[in-house]
DNA sequence: GATCCTCGAGTTCG
DNA sequence: CTCGAGGATC
């Protein structure tokens, strides 16, 4: 028995040496050994250890290889729920967040901030009974995750059980911690370098290769993944927390968890949002990816006091870094019919996060752009959020294709109607020709009600789908003859939702000639053209009696567009829904606006507007410049008197500035407005 | 005929 | 915001 106990000496000994070289190595990354001399270590522990299995615990640091392939996982529910944060994307974000959350709290006035990177990769949370690791779980939905247990046990970092040294502070009975689990960009690149060289697949962002490794049903797949981690939050403890975040940093940092070092703080808001600002050079060094920064209030108590909003806790917020190129699958390629009957290709992607939305779907423009960039399905490609909102697909990469990608051939029918499609030579647009193609009717008519048209409120995508299903309305005259016993009949209306309905469709017959001749919808007509059409005719029925010529001559409409007016006006059915429309009482005509009291001071000047203004809508701003007797036009050009640029400018600013054209502020505008 | 400018049309997510 | 295309201008 003599040397039995021998055996169990060295085996204790050698657990606990392997385990503080392993956190040296991994988590303070200052090695006392060599690589060899740690492998030699774990092999005398693994013979011992085959030699009496039964000391085998969880904790040996021969646990983390791996072994044992699950078929899944098992759900575990979280001791509290996992939080997600609100998004701020700028300063005022930042400032307007403390604003809010210091009229429910005075002591957020004086209170410290505490900045954490955020990084790119996946939640995990921890559970330790009296220092063993027995438990991990994904973050799941926030309530309920996926026990990933002998997974996480592969990574390095991550101790088996704390305190990993004798100089940490004793582990409470029971312990959760909540952290991130990601890979280096360094140990991407070698690993999609060994992947090369066995000839398997390359993965695309550590971001998802961590995910797929951490869910893995394969543990010793997990194993050869260079999986880190670092630990941020107590979700649960025994033992009493400390009351500040600083404080709970240094403790895990203690106990040996990986804590990342990149933290700071400051009193002061201003401070706060400058090192916000300031950290995006320094995102590139860091040598794993961030979205952005995490501010925390630094006392818990007060952020606890301040509860949460939704799943948002309001002492806490996600700094996101500005827009930038993301790159995706392309899954698939969708087609929309729209109003004019012109089919726009859409791309249909793996949903991926840019600038703090999840995109899954971005516009293609047209066919051509499609063959020009060579765009094929199951492309990666690079998507970027044009003018930080709408996404826009800038390209494949074609360095990462594999060979299955498919080339993309238009469709040969409408995909709405599945008539033939048609194209004018020369120019770029399909289009499905089929006038009662439902997807051009409901195109149709939601333009037709839509804000800047006839403006019907309470009429939106959704209804008037549902009121062309039910074959109450086929074209626009028919709005005006629906009635509310028939919307009764529809499934989601009840009394108040059917009146309302009719009376603001009643109402429309107020709106102005310009609005109603932009809301028929004939092609190449648009609000300015319509808005000319109703100036120069003053009436439909002298509308109606045009030609050619006469339209020619009006400012800003060509041959093209004089044509596409005339044909149609001589169509048939759209001269039955005109008809239709003036026995229905919506027939405006032209008032006469009174030049005398009407004032000009911007008389001359043609304004580009661009970011939010404080005090006016786009539609607003415009429509008062226009009051005044000035333009607004859409791009900057050297036609352009002054751009006005209100909060988060876009690229007009570069352009104005680039062709000497002087920038408005809000400020300016209102004075010279004042002024003149 | 070439070039610049303006307009129209379609567009994402929550 | 983007792109295409029509219109105005030289």
């Amino acid at each position: 028995m003599t040397e039995n106990n021998a055996d169990y000496d060295r085996l204790l000994e050698l657990r606990d040496e392997l385990q503080e070289h392993n956190y040296r190595y991994h988590v303070l990354d200052a090695p006392i050994i060599t690589d060899g001399e740690f492998d030699r270590m774990l092999a005398e522990l693994r013979a011992i250890e085959s030699q009496y299995p039964e000391w085998i615990t969880s904790d040996s640091p021969s646990q983390r290889a791996g072994g044992g392939i699950s078929d899944k996982f098992e759900k575990v529910t979280h001791p509290a729920p996992i939080l997600s944060l609100a998004n701020a994307f700028n300063g005022e974000d930042i400032r307007a967040w403390v604003e809010r959350i210091s009229k429910i709290d005075a002591g957020v006035l004086d209170a410290e901030f505490v900045i954490e990177p955020k990084l790119d990769g996946l939640t995990v949370v921890l559970h330790y009974e009296n220092g063993l690791f027995v438990r991990g779980a994904t973050r799941g939905n926030g309530e309920v995750g996926e026990d990933i247990t002998i997974n996480l046990r592969t990574i390095p970092s991550l101790p088996l059980r704390i305190p990993v040294n004798q100089s940490g502070p004793a582990a409470p009975a029971r312990l959760v911690v909540r952290g991130e689990v990601f890979i280096n960009l360094s140990d991407f690149e070698e690993l999609n370098r060994r992947q090369m060289e066995a000839g398997e697949k390359v993965y695309q962002t550590p971001r998802n290769t961590a995910a797929g490794a951490v869910r893995n049903l394969d543990s010793t797949v997990t194993a050869t993944r260079p999986l880190r981690l670092f630990v941020y939050t107590i979700i649960d403890s025994s033992a009493p927390l400390p009351t500040t975040q600083i404080e709970q940093l240094e403790l895990l940092k203690n106990y040996g968890f990986p804590v990342n070092p990149e933290t700071a703080h400051s009193h002061n808001i201003n401070d706060v949002i400058q090192i916000c600002e300031n950290w995006e050079p320094k995102r590139d060094s860091l040598g794993y990816e961030i979205d952005g920064l995490v501010i925390k209030i630094n006392d818990l108590d007060l952020s606890a006091r301040l509860g949460t909003v939704g799943k948002d806790p309001r002492g806490a917020m996600a700094y996101k870094f500005p827009a930038q190129e993301v790159s995706t699958k392309l899954l698939d390629i969708g087609v929309n019919v729209g109003r004019t009957g012109v089919l726009t290709p859409f791309a249909i992607l793996d949903t991926v996060e840019i600038g703090g939305v999840n995109v899954r779907q971005a516009t293609l423009h047209n066919f051509d752009f499609i063959k020009d960039k060579d765009i094929r399905i199951g492309d990666r490609v690079l998507v970027i959020r044009a003018g930080d909102v709408i996404p826009y697909v800038v390209g494949p990469i074609v360095e990462a294709r594999t060979g299955s990608e498919k080339v993309y051939s238009p469709p040969e029918v409408c995909p709405t109607c599945g008539q033939a499609v048609s194209h004018i030579e020369g120019e770029v647009a399909w289009y499905c020709t089929n006038s009662s193609c439902p997807a051009q009717v409901v195109r149709n008519i939601e333009h037709f009600v839509s804000r800047g048209a006839l403006d019907i409120e309470g009429l939106g995508i959704k209804i008037v789908e549902q009121l062309v299903d039910a074959g109450y309305v086929s074209n626009i005259s028919d709005l005006y003859k629906l009635t509310e016993e028939q919307l009764l009949a529809l499934e989601g209306f009840a009394e108040k939702k059917a009146e309302n309905i009719v009376s603001s469709i009643d109402a429309s017959k107020e709106q102005s000639l310009d609005r109603l001749i932009f809301g028929l919808g004939i092609k190449g007509v648009g609000e300015v053209v319509g808005a000319s059409l109703a100036n120069h005719f003053g009436s439909l029925d002298r509308l109606m009696e045009a030609t050619q010529d006469s339209l020619e001559s009006i400012d800003g409409i060509g041959p093209n567009i004089a044509a596409e007016i005339v044909d149609w006006l001589s169509l048939e059915a759209n001269q039955t829904v005109l008809a239709e429309l003036k026995s229905e009482g919506m027939w405006p005509v032209l008032e006469k606006a009174d030049d005398e009291t009407r004032p000009d001071n911007l008389a001359g000047m043609t304004f580009v507007v661009t970011g939010t203004l404080p005090n006016f809508t786009r539609s607003e701003i415009k429509k008062y410049i226009q009051n005044l007797g000035g333009k607004v036009t859409g791009s900057v050009s050297k036609n352009t008197t002054y751009v006005l640029a209100g909060e988060n400018p876009g690229s007009k600013v570069t352009k104005a500035e680039e062709l000497g054209i002087r920038v408005l502020s809000p400020e300016d505008f209102a004075a010279m407005v004042d002024h003149e």
